[in-house]
DNA sequence: TTGTACGCGTTATCAC
DNA sequence: GTGATAACGCGTACAA
């Protein structure tokens, strides 16, 4: 059972390959009813499929992109990539999703072999680490957007949280409630991972502009992993602060999981803030409250400024999203009448 | 800045294309090393890269699949994906991911437009109401392989959970456990959603089996937006059940919600059980017993069967994977200690 | 060891 | 209105 193909059809409809073409093609305008019908009999009796790949080579377009992230199964990554399969498949696109797990080398492998299978672009969550074939993609005038991160030295779309407001909210937001010794828990700073960077700076700068001291022993930059035990000794030496910001979903989990352990309450042992929304946050006892990402914004933009670099000149901008206060009872002022908090003694 | 090609490389390389062809597929044997190194240095200086495009024309392979699924969004989805992601890197595949949001028509396109795209197989979260197609891509020797659930009427390679044993696992621990009052909390049944309907069915016959009654009021079988709503009967008439079986990560939302809401206690004033373990099942307090699916062991076997199907014949198999049973507190016996339970009065 | 010529399934350009 | 014919970029017999 060969595959069928243009020439099959012709055949049948007893016209030439051209004739169908244009038929696929919708230019009927100097087709005859006849011959209309024929080929639509044919097509349907041969069960004809068309092969996008030929068109595809001919075309220079696949209608297809590359999305390349460090994994799939973080909840940021998820809702990025929902929206821009949304807004691909109103185009008619088809999304190619990677994951890197955050290694340069499975980066680089996934950008030759998509780039060399003729993506129509790129959407990358980078790992900053494949400096020199950024530059090649944009040089070849490959559409190009970074979500998350940008790569210092590649002037190309970014689609970023304003992490500095986001910290800002938070700090302040825990200061109004009256907490001055606020502690922060994020995975160990890496210079070119840029919201970590920038949020763990902007932890310091948001402290002193409220007249706060940053208490070194609060600060907790450390591998997932290792938080547990950086927390527990904390609880052991009684120096616990009294609010902790967590700077991811991630960070925040292991947080939880410490105050399970030592059935602290929240808020009034422990008060605890987060950036990403949790989809836990608002059934947690007590809910959480959170600085949620824009995600789908992300994603939606991302999606759209590739497409307009697919369709032409753009100058490549860096957008900075704002982040979402989500005002919820696990920061609350301290001693207040906390309807959902639980505390056992 | 034209699209360097083969042709290219030959004429700098002084050679012929075939030549370049037989270096790039590293058929080296009779080719002199001062050849190799011509075609090497022309490669590298015109920034040569193969168009996969045209290779996959020729040689009817794409080394492309792809994947339709509901939502990207649920865990499950996710979770599958990344295990297929995972076996694809492995075999330098690749995977376009597409939403359906569970409608026949948006499913009807996709498969279309892979199929036309010559995606070299498909792994497919069903809506089922595709049946003619789904026929189709089998008469054309597509490799296909269904996740989730399956289709009545289509012997294909399948992959689900094991739904029946998987409630009689959780209706058996709540008995163990000393509870006879067990309510079931389920999207409505429909009959082409497998899931659904063999875990709202396997209920009913579990309780048959424990010799405990069915009682109507506590099997709610409802849209998702509509469960708080009889919930809230439930609770106003007084007649909650002592358990709830949620059936999956949704419904059990709903019930958590439902539980904050009234300040209840779990498992005292309500035990709770699920199948999906949503990943603050073990922060949450109490910490919540569930009864996991193999989410990753699915994904990589539907990708093992659909690289057999490629790789020639293998005859069409239904494998029912193993639920993994996870004890935690909140469903616990009544009035025992509860050390991580929480009640305020 | 290398080159020639053709095929893969389309589309685009002109003739007719 | 329709049909040849030449691309598109690569693989591969087969010839040299």
């Amino acid at each position: 059972m060969r595959k069928v193909t243009m020439a099959d059809v012709a055949k049948l409809a007893n016209v030439s390959k051209s004739t169908v073409s244009q038929y696929l093609n919708k230019r009927y305008e100097y087709m005859s009813e006849e011959t209309k019908r024929r080929i639509a009999e044919a097509i349907e009796e041969l069960q004809y499929r068309p092969n996008v790949l030929a068109r595809s080579l001919k075309q220079k377009s696949t209608a297809t992109i590359g999305v390349i992230v460090f994994n799939i199964l973080h909840m940021l990554t998820t809702q990025v990539l929902r929206a821009i399969e949304d807004m691909c498949q109103q185009h008619d696109f088809h999304v190619i999703v990677c994951n890197t797990d955050d290694d340069p080398e499975k980066e680089r492998k996934y950008i030759d072999m998509l780039w060399a299978k003729q993506v129509d672009g790129f959407i990358i969550f980078p790992t900053g680490k494949n400096v020199e074939l950024y530059k090649k993609m944009q040089e070849a005038r490959l559409p190009l957007v970074f979500v998350d991160r940008t790569v210092a030295g590649i002037d190309a779309d970014s689609v970023l949280l304003h992490n500095e407001r986001a910290v800002q909210l938070g700090v302040q937001y825990l200061i109004e409630q009256g907490y001055k010794h606020i502690g922060l828990v994020a995975p160990p700073f890496a210079p070119h991972v840029i919201p970590r960077t920038e949020r763990i700076e902007a932890f310091h700068h948001a402290l002193r502009d409220h007249g706060v001291s940053v208490e070194k022993e609060w600060v907790i930059t450390e591998h997932v992993k290792r938080i547990p035990e950086r927390l527990e000794a904390l609880f052991n030496s009684n120096k616990l602060p009294e609010a902790i910001f967590a700077i991811n979903d991630l960070t925040l989990m292991e947080v939880l999981a410490f105050v399970k352990k030592h059935q602290l309450a929240i808020p009034n042992d422990l008060a605890v803030i987060s950036i990403d929304d949790v989809p836990f946050a608002s059934i947690y006892t007590p809910s959480l409250t959170t600085i949620a990402q824009p995600t789908f914004e992300m994603g939606k933009i991302a999606a759209e400024r590739l497409f307009m670099q697919m369709n032409g000149e753009t100058s490549p901008q860096m957008f900075r999203l704002a982040p979402m206060f989500i005002e919820r009872d696990s920061a609350k002022k301290r001693g207040e009448k906390n309807e959902s908090s639980c505390h056992r003694s």
